[in-house]
DNA sequence: CAAAAACCCTGTCGGC
DNA sequence: TGCCGACAGGGTTTTT
């Protein structure tokens, strides 16, 4: 379930391992996982044989690499990726390392790379999907998002909003934003558009920091508690960083293949039944709309107002 | 216009 | 053993 911290360590492992290659050819075994790109994929294939990757860049969830543009000043095109929730991107140093003879049976799509070596895109779930997208510039004039050289972003990831650990972030124009709207804290903090990068993991974790229910609502919310939520959820996903990111069932590896371990130290997330590292009381699961929130039934006593 | 619900997709697991 | 529903869940699309 890569959030931020999981695309993060991603991005930086690819930037380390794959910039300045070239992509000598490209294999797409699933359709459905090159999405959100014109032409198809062929199209897409076409788009990035012979392409240099310059530099992978990063806003929220969504995972982009610069192409190199012959001839003109600055690149206008990106692969862009969203791992959705089991998606993968593996760096293979050789054929053999690839698995030539039998490949990882939920390989998706594989960028062959010139001098040897490949990168897959592994999906088990098909939530994620890649492209290749136009580049525009960023309203504000600052980096696109970490890792980016330029004020430029991917046009399908334009409305979303900067992440809570971009040095651009307008944090208090967020937390404005926040409590103008009429719903639930932990739906403000999912909503991509208002800031990017929190899931469901690091939404829960955030809140239970902040000693917050998840539905408060976001209008009667104080400056001070939005300021909260914020810090908390932030402060986790930092966390995690350096931890190497999150890890639940195996599905999520970074680049390199290895699995992140913060998994336990979280104090909410999953932890249904089990007491709260604070208080001691149980931790509480509750489910909305095909989707779990885990609390602490004293820390963050549910509001008599709540929303959603 | 904002908010909420529906939908996309595959694999695992527990209950019967 | 096998069938079925619940669950994992971010983003886009549709509905309210």
């Amino acid at each position: 379930m890569p959030e931020l911290p999981e695309v993060e360590t991603v991005r930086d492992g690819l930037a380390r391992h794959i910039v300045g290659r070239t992509v000598a050819d490209v294999e797409v075994r699933r359709d459905y996982s090159v999405r959100r790109h014109e032409g198809g994929p062929l199209d897409f294939a076409g788009r990035l044989r012979g392409r240099r990757l310059d530099a992978v860049a990063r806003r929220g969830k969504f995972l982009w690499l610069l192409l190199d543009a012959p001839g003109t000043e600055l690149p206008d095109a990106a692969l862009m990726a969203h791992l959705g929730m089991s998606g993968q991107l593996l760096v293979r140093g050789s054929a053999e390392d690839a698995g030539a003879a039998e490949p990882h049976p939920h390989l998706r799509v594989r960028l062959w790379l010139d001098g040897g070596g490949a990168l897959d895109f592994v999906d088990q779930r098909t939530f994620g999907h890649l492209s290749v997208v136009e580049l525009v510039p960023t309203p504000d004039g600052a980096p696109g998002g970490a890792g980016s050289p330029l004020p430029l972003i991917p046009e399908p990831a334009a409305h979303i909003g900067r992440d809570l650990l971009d040095p651009a972030l307008d944090r208090d124009g967020l937390v404005a934003r926040i409590r103008a709207r009429r719903t639930g804290l932990k739906r403000a903090l999912l909503d991509q558009t208002l800031a990017s990068g929190v899931g469901n993991i690091y939404a829960d974790e955030g809140l239970w920091r902040a000693r917050l229910h998840y539905a408060r609502p976001t209008e009667t919310l104080r400056r001070a508690e939005v300021e909260r939520a914020l810090d908390g959820a932030a402060e986790v996903m930092r966390e995690a960083l350096a931890q190497g990111g999150t890890s639940f069932d195996a599905l999520y590896v970074n680049v390199n293949g290895a699995s992140g371990y913060f998994d336990r130290s979280l104090a909410v997330y999953g932890q249904e039944g089990r007491p709260c590292p604070r208080c001691g009381a149980l931790v509480r699961r509750d489910t909305f709309m095909n989707r779990s929130s885990y609390t602490c039934p004293r820390c963050q006593p549910r509001p008599r107002n709540a929303r959603w």
